[in-house]
Formats: structure tokens, sequence, C-alpha cells
DNA sequence: CGCTGTCATGATAGCGCTACCATTCCTTTT
DNA sequence: AAAAGGAATGGTAGCGCTATCATGACAGCG
């Protein structure tokens, strides 16, 4: 219970660091005054700020973004979590996003969920420790726990990829209603045996949403639905797999119908290196308007655009 | 010069987030006990270990990443800077460090230096303000100030994608060497006409170097080594148009050289559009190794093991 | 000539967490 | 039985920066 006061200083500095009260003492201002030279040069005179840069120069400051970061609250850094990277999509938005955002002085801290909900719960919560002014999700679809986070988080929420109920921005697409398009694409090219090929469609839901379209435009013209779902996550390795697996077991297959254009580039290359002429063979239709789509022989497509949704 | 003791006490919490003392109280302990419960969890006894977590589910903390990075002047963030999102090799190296980095906690913040030196120095300069644990940079060529920052600085530093005397860790090939045994197989082949086409070499240094060994290696059959270079970054498009510059330029051409394999594929993917036989018409040889080039009909390539080398 | 307003600068007090001891209460050793 | 070691917990003091308020200097005003 008893008090005293005679505990010895303790020194804890732990790395030689230079820092902005060194910088200060250097310019010969306080260490507010130099912050501010910093963060707000307008608020100096420029005698002061001269000073202040010269003597950042001198000493080799560099600011120790942690410190202001949680001094202000608040980070230039932004929180980009998408569901895997081997589906080119991703990162032509991370590419889009990437370009908008540096150039604005923001860092992308970037996640992988992997098409799992609760890594994408975890990614959300170590990012939203980071204190990041604006966190991207790729999807509308989170678990309850990410959902609650994501409704308490006071800073803007951005969901791209699939339009619909959001919370703060979203950009994307009805994906229902682009594989209807897509299928009814198909049908009014007189294909009566239309194959869809998925890759794990469960946890890619929007793959999905779009099969769901698909279904929906070839039964309302009566039309059989078969479906071929791969297990493994779409590419082009995938793509040319599954061209043989279609051929196999569906022989009168007159187009393919693919869930996104990794997949289909893979199967149209696999069906050139085959001999087999596309679209006169076999049709193939993609989705998502990769660069690699316009590069083969011409190619159905849907165009995302990833560059232009920034704006804040 | 007077000191008084009677300031009133200044409110300042920003947000209304919960914080560690909240859930130390509601577990019964003190805030440390509670960091420590979270952070080593093996420090402490299992009853209060329980507690804490049952707190922490209950009030919905969120740690807070920066304060606690600023505390142990450590922080599970890994900068990793390329030099471009378009060029898809380092794509692929993302790719491949995400998987590993984190499987193991870490998050990457990711910076683009689209071929600009003094670009990168901006961005190291930043991540190291992020204290974080590891910087990954592609290429061993910085400038003068970067350099000396890294130099500098106490953390391991990787450097991929090219071969030489290093900082710390040092993964990649030699260059030089791989133009040289690319244009060796041309050469091997029986090819006489055979043009380079690079993007942008005076930024993409290593595409400049493969051209070196190339060069090195015809010269020294005595044959002619003609160049084109392009002003854009390599991409399919950029191969593609350069198919039509070179068959412009050098009619005779038997073999390009492409310093990429995006390009590669470009052309290789014109060339078929416009009826030419590859290789009998004309050879294309790439470099890199993308799944994509192994996709169309075979095509020379030298492989990049992006995932592997991570260690740590 | 005091009164208010604006500009540049400074003093103080944290941001939320963890390093570094110090303390307590056991268990083991000789 | 006392000394020594260990395990669990807590107190204190910052990490390096910025928000907030306070101050001083000087201009404009009646």
């Amino acid at each position: 219970m008893s008090r005293d006061f005679s505990h010895a200083a303790k020194q804890r500095r732990r790395s030689d660091q230079v820092t902005l009260s060194q910088v200060a003492e250097a310019a010969g201002v306080s260490p507010i005054t130099a912050s501010r030279a910093l963060n707000h040069p307008e608020k100096v005179s420029e005698r002061t700020r001269n000073s202040v840069l010269k003597a950042v120069e001198q000493l080799g400051y560099v600011p120790n973004l942690v410190a202001g970061s949680l001094a202000s609250s608040r980070s230039k850094l932004i929180a980009v979590i998408v569901p895997s990277l081997i589906n080119t999509v991703f990162v032509e938005v991370i590419k889009g996003l990437q370009e908008t955002l540096e150039a604005e002085g923001y860092q992308i801290l970037l996640g992988n969920t992997d098409y799992d909900l609760d890594r994408e719960y975890q990614l959300v919560r170590t990012f939203l420790g980071w204190s990041c002014s604006a966190l991207i999700t790729a999807g509308l679809r989170h678990n309850q726990a990410c959902q609650t986070l994501l409704n308490n988080w006071e800073h803007p929420i951005m969901e791209v990829m699939e339009l619909g109920q959001g919370m703060d921005l979203n950009v994307g697409l009805d994906h229902v209603a682009a594989g209807r398009c897509m299928a009814k694409h198909l049908v009014d090219k007189g294909y009566r045996h239309i194959v869809y090929v998925g890759a794990r469609m469960a946890q890619d839901y929007r793959a999905g949403m779009r099969y769901e379209g698909h279904q929906e435009m070839l039964q309302s013209n009566k039309i059989e639905t078969p479906l071929i779902e791969l297990d493994t996550l779409g590419s082009l390795q995938a793509g040319a797999d599954s061209l043989t697996q279609v051929l196999t077991h569906y022989p009168h297959t007159q187009a393919i119908h693919f869930a996104n254009d990794d997949l289909a580039a893979g199967a149209l290359l696999a069906a050139q290196r085959q001999g087999l002429s596309v679209p006169n063979d076999i049709a193939i239709a993609g989705f998502n308007g990769l660069p690699l789509g316009q590069h083969v022989t011409p190619q159905l497509t849907t165009i995302l655009s990833p560059r232009e949704e920034m704006g804040r």
C-alpha cells in the first residue's frame, strides 16, 4: 500500500532513429512547429519551414508514421481485401485502385481471403486495428461478425464487383443479369447444347449468381443446363482441363459458358492446340473482359471497369 | 517562467473504441495481463486467459495495432515494392509472397514504383516509417538516398528478381546470362535474323541486361542485332503491336526475342490471328515462364520461381 | 490608447499499448 | 528451515507524434 517517489528514471529508447524533436532542436524550433512544418506547411512561416526542411535533410529524418497515426488516430492506409489473386480480375482491380490511391499518397494494405468469409473477418479485424482510412472489399457478402464490425466502423467502406444493397460505396454489376445476358446471347446465336463451367461456386458465389442467370435464361427456352464444377480455382490450366471434361461428358456441346475469362482463355487455347476451330466446332464464352480476351480469336465478354471506380 | 499546478484535465478520447484497459477491467485483471493474455498466451494462467478472451468477445474488442507497434516498435507489416503491376511477373511474385506471408500473420504493404527510382525512394521512406519488419524490393538498383536509407535500416531487406551483390537476402537470376542463354538457343536452332524487342529498357534495366547478353551472344556469332524498343510498358497489346513493327522494319526476321512473356504472348497471339505459323514462319521467344506461356503453342521460356523464395 | 482579431509559435497532455522492472506467492534445492 | 528459483501478475513510464489550448506579437479600429 505504501507509495514512494524514489523510482529511478527508466531509459527505453530502443533505436537510434532520428526523432522529430531532434529535428526541431536542430532547426531551433519547438517539436510542434516542426510537426506543422511537415504536415501543414501553410501554417508556418516560410523561414521556419525552410529551416525545418533543412534539418530533416541533414539528419536524415524519417517520420514515424506509426506514432503519427496513433496520435491523430488517422492513417494514410487503405485496406484492400480480395478473395483471390489467382483470378486475374482481382489483380486488375488492385491495379486500378493502386494507380489512383498511390497518386493520392495512400498506401495499400493487401489481404487475400481465399474465398473464405471467416478469413475475411480476421483480415477486416486486423485492418481496422491499423486505423485505415478506408476499406475496400470485394463483394457484399460477409459473415455475421464481420458485418457487425463493418457496420460500427466509422470510415468509408467500398464494396466492389457486385451491385446491391451496399454500405457506403458500391460499384460493380448485377451478376445474375450478366449470366442471363450471356446465356441469351448464346441462345440467340442458335446454340442448343450449352455447358456452364464454374470453379468452386460455393465460395465464388458471384460465379454462382451468374450461373443462376444462365439457368434462368436457358430454362425459359426449354434448354438443358448441364453444369461442370471444378474444385480448383479458376486458372488457365483449369480451363484447359475442363475442356476435356466437357467433351467427354457432353460430346454434343456446341458452346461453353465459363464463369470467368481465365477459364475461358485456358479452354480456348487448349481447343486451338487440339485443332478445334472456335467458334465453329465449339463456341467459348467468358466473363470479365480481361486484356487477354481481346487477343485470342474474338471472344464474348462483359467488361468490368476496375480503374474508373475510385473517386472516394 | 512561473509554474503552476492548476491545469484542468483535458479530455481527448476521440473514438468510442473499446480499449485493452476496458477489456482488462471486465476480466478483472490489469491491462498488462490482458495484453499478455492476447500476445503471449503461454505466459498467463489458463483461467486468466479464458476470462480475458471472454471479455474480448463480449466487448467486441479490436486491438489497436498502431498503438501496439508504437509501444513495441515492431509491426507485422511487410513492405513489398515492385516496379509495375502491368508486367505479369511481379503479380506472380506478389502472389507467391502473399501466400507465404499471410500464413505467418504478416500483412503486405504494397508499393509500385513505375520503374522510377525516386518514387522508390519515397516509398521506402514511407514504409520505413511504418516500422515494417521486412522490406522486399524488386531489383538491386536504388538511387543514392535510397541506398543510404536501406543500409542504415536494421530489419531484413530482400531483393528479388536479380542476382548480385545484395544486402540481406537476394533471390533472382543473372539477367545477362539469361539473355545470352536464350540467344544461344535461337542461334543453335539455326536462326540468323533475330530481332530483340524490349519495352522502356532504360527503366526496366533488367530487360536491358538481357539484351546485353543477347547482343554478346549474337555478335560472337557475327550476327546482326537489330533492336526494337517500345516506349510503352510491356503488355499483350504492346506485343501485338510490335509484331507489325518488326515485320515492317525487318521483313526477313526469322525469330523475335522478347524482353518478357507478356510481349511475347501478345505477339504470338497476334501472329496467329494474322495466319502466321509459329515457329515455322516466325519463332517467338519470351522470358519468365508465365502460366500463359504454357498454354500457347510451345514457347521458349526461362522459369522464375516466385513462390519458393520466402524462407524466414 | 486600449480592444479585438489574426498569425506564428509554444506548453501540455495524452493516443493505446507494451517493455521493464518489482512484487507476490509458491515450489524446489541443500 | 532457510535460501534460491520460478511462475503469475501488477505498477510505472514511456514509444514519437499531434490535438488542444494558451501565449505573444503585431495590425486595424473607433
